[in-house]
DNA sequence: CCCTGATTCGC
DNA sequence: GCGAATCAGG
């Protein structure tokens, strides 16, 4: 992956609103969530406002490489369960999303499954995609877990802005 | 277990 | 420069 000019805004910007890594890499698609906080130091900008680096970092005698220590693959479930467009946390208009749609053709997920109202059922993913008092307001629709209202990666998000908040470190 | 950012270091 | 692996922590 490359990082465009494009790309570092759109990290920025996004670093800046206080998203994240994990949420900004879903939403620049392509890269992990290692791969932005990487960048962002190599960027300086890990600040990000008022956290600080409480955490010394001790140091590792050597890195063993991929030789031993990979007893478990741990197979991927799916490179492809993204719900890329609705990602913000936010309840309010974000100009965000709209502006996000345009570089997220490399997730190939469809984003969601346009459900109305009336189609939603208990499995599938409520999450609200659009303007409630628009015309193309839908749902995410995605298959959800068994209890859950919505698909796995919307109830992150839902569920957990959390951790987010910290204070002290 | 889920997640967060931080750091190191092989590439 | 990049990012996986790892760490430290909530």
């Amino acid at each position: 992956m490359i990082w465009t000019d494009e790309r570092v805004e759109t990290l920025r910007k996004l670093w800046a609103e206080g998203l994240s890594a994990s949420q900004i890499a879903a939403q620049l698609g392509g890269v992990s969530r290692n791969a932005v906080i990487g960048k962002v130091h190599r960027l300086k900008l890990s600040g990000r406002g008022r956290t600080q680096t409480a955490t010394p970092r001790q140091k590792k005698p050597a890195q063993p490489t991929v030789k031993a220590p990979r007893p478990a693959p741990a197979p991927r479930p799916a490179p492809s369960s993204f719900g890329a467009t609705a990602l913000q946390t936010q309840f309010d208009a974000e100009p965000l999303v709209r502006e996000r749609v345009r570089n997220e053709e490399n997730v190939v997920v469809p984003i969601s499954r346009n459900l109305q109202l009336i189609q939603l059922n208990e499995r599938t993913c409520k999450w609200p995609i659009g303007d409630p008092l628009a015309e193309g307001f839908h749902f995410c629709g995605n298959d959800c877990a068994e209890n859950g209202p919505y698909c796995r990666y919307h109830a992150r998000i839902a569920f957990q802005p959390a951790s987010e908040r910290r204070r002290v470190r």
